[in-house]
DNA sequence: TCAGTTAGCAAACGGTGTTCACGTTGTAAA
DNA sequence: TTTACAACGTGAACACCGTTTGCTAACTGA
């Protein structure tokens, strides 16, 4: 029963957005009253809370198939930040709720949930084997995390808000994005050669 | 009258979010009946758009101060970007408004406004300053603008959305966000020596 | 004085998330 | 077989929301 409402609401958040539904319409569609559904969610915020994580479970194995067996770490960021950003173009409704909104205002036991952190540690394994081998010059882990991070998801976000439309000529958005990425993950200045030091 | 309406309303918003603040609450805050307000606003959209105006502008006016006249271009990159963070997270509401709405939901006329605009050609100028400066390699203005937009966007989003905080150890902030910025302005590859070419 | 504009308001419309008292139904123990 | 009880579903209501409508006053210019 709690599938068939998370179903019914899958299906109308993704095609009309999470704010255009409401209580009622998810209630409408399944046949049955409002109340009915807080028989099974203590409130909407709930519903949007295990559909979260779903999301998120989707996500990570999507990501996995397409990147998980890459061994080049740098090239495993490039996949990597290309699902990202396909996911938030593809699934715009699911991207926002993932990752755009307020994590206290979905995430109900103040802890990340699971799947979402899961889809971190993989990210910063990778982010940390770069470091490892240089790929970015000396440079800490965190700011290679979040600056990846950052830029992927920013682009994402720019996008989907309708700002990168308007400002650039109606050309194909992928190229563009696959320059981005390529300009975000370029090589870092390296490191002196050991004669420099001391 | 359009003024003290307007003044209520920026006081509210900035207070309790955009979103908590309601027509009714604001006309009550100048005691007037919620249907009063709307001789001066066609609805709740117009008032935010030109909120969202008046934001540009004070965004723009401060921007030029901190950075306008920075002579080198990459420095007047990174002091715009270290404002453009700060003012996200000293004016969260606004932010929301001016960077993280969709277009077509606040921009009424379907053009940006003037003063957004202003800002961006701002930004761009600075960049393709540094392209011709070879700051960044081989590589064309569209590909730096969109990423190091992005690159301070995201960031600035997933501070704001609680991203950040959840998965780093409480330090300060400050100090990560420079060398995030620091990582997002390496230098990139460099072209090769006049020896290299032809 | 009289017409026309302007400013403000009470009431209502249709919507929202949520709660509550009330039945119905199915099951399991007495 | 009767009784008790929990689980399920509902209609009506509460307190909001953005917005519209019809109505008064008050002011303005001719």
């Amino acid at each position: 029963m709690r599938r068939r409402i998370l179903d019914a609401a899958k299906q109308l958040f993704v095609k009309e957005g999470f704010d255009n539904v409401s209580i009622r319409r998810i209630a409408g569609a399944i046949e049955y009253s409002p109340a009915a559904i807080y028989r099974y969610f203590r409130n909407k915020r709930e519903m949007l809370s295990v559909l979260r994580d779903e999301g998120f479970k989707q996500f990570v194995e999507t990501q996995k198939e397409r990147a998980g067996s890459i061994a080049d770490p740098l090239e495993r960021l490039r996949i990597g930040g290309r699902g990202y950003i396909r996911f938030a173009l593809n699934e715009p409704e699911y991207f926002h709720l993932m990752f755009c909104t307020k994590c206290d205002e979905v995430d109900l036991e103040g802890k990340l949930a699971v799947s979402s952190m899961e889809s971190y540690h993989l990210f910063r394994q990778s982010v940390e084997e770069c470091v490892e081998l240089n790929c970015f010059g000396d440079i800490d882990a965190d700011t290679v995390v979040f600056s990846l991070w950052s830029g992927v998801h920013g682009l994402a976000h720019l996008i989907n808000t309708g700002r990168v439309n308007v400002l650039v000529n109606d050309l194909d958005l992928d190229p563009l994005i696959d320059r981005i990425l390529g300009f975000q993950l370029r090589p870092g200045p390296h490191v002196k050669n050991f004669e420099d030091k001391s």
